[in-house]
DNA sequence: TTGACACATGACAGTATTATCATATGATAC
DNA sequence: GTATCATATGATAATACTGTCATGTGTCAA
């Protein structure tokens, strides 16, 4: 993408802009946001996370991969399991505030 | 993907789940982002837009008709120009503090 | 030490998204 | 009418992303 700002305040903010864009990239896909909204309600391991979601396991591997590389979510381990949980309280506070949002959404629709 | 669930409760916010993605797909694009941002100053036409963003018209008016598509912003006509604001304050008020909480992030992580 | 378990990782085909070019539409000024 | 301005729209190539398959790594039990 191009971004030829003729104005320098554009600019310093280009690097926000990117990871404002980023963060949101995580959130756009179904499979991490159900793994997300899975770990709203407390932290879980691999295969747990996989019964809550019906994903498969090599794919929830995979995003919770994505989402521990950007910090999203943390992870311990537990012998051969892997414990998985919302890096911080933000995650949480802003998938619940987007939930809201929607739902009032769809009441103001009907 | 692969949305099998043996709980109905997970089949009923899958739902929800779609919606909800759809919603942080709309914000996880560089050009979209620059223009929600431009436009919490309040309503702008689309040339206006460009110079704000530094995008082409083209881009802006493609990413305007996707948002308003979604019902992110609403557009009003004037002339030959066409006025796009954000749809409702809640646009206004996830995108500022998802910004907010990448601010504190930023604090953390010094 | 072998086998099963829990998870991670690389490669890849299918699909979706992006920004651009070319062009169309509609309003206004002359 | 016609030129120009302001915006919209279709087509398209480049790129990015998604989920899956095959397989690798580390752990525990017997």
């Amino acid at each position: 993408m191009t971004v030829l700002s003729y104005d320098t305040s554009i600019m310093k903010t280009n690097t926000t802009l990117d990871a404002l864009t980023s963060f949101y990239k995580l959130l756009a896909n179904e499979s991490r946001l159900s793994i997300l909204l899975a770990l709203r309600d407390g932290e879980d391991n691999v295969a747990g996370i996989c019964g809550q979601t019906g994903l498969s396991q090599t794919l929830v591997s995979h995003q919770l991969a994505v989402l521990h590389r950007s910090d999203v979510v943390r992870s311990r381990k537990d012998g051969r399991r892997t414990f998985y949980a919302l890096a911080d309280k933000h995650i949480d506070i802003i998938v619940g505030f987007a939930l809201d949002h929607l739902a009032e959404k769809e009441v103001h629709h009907e």
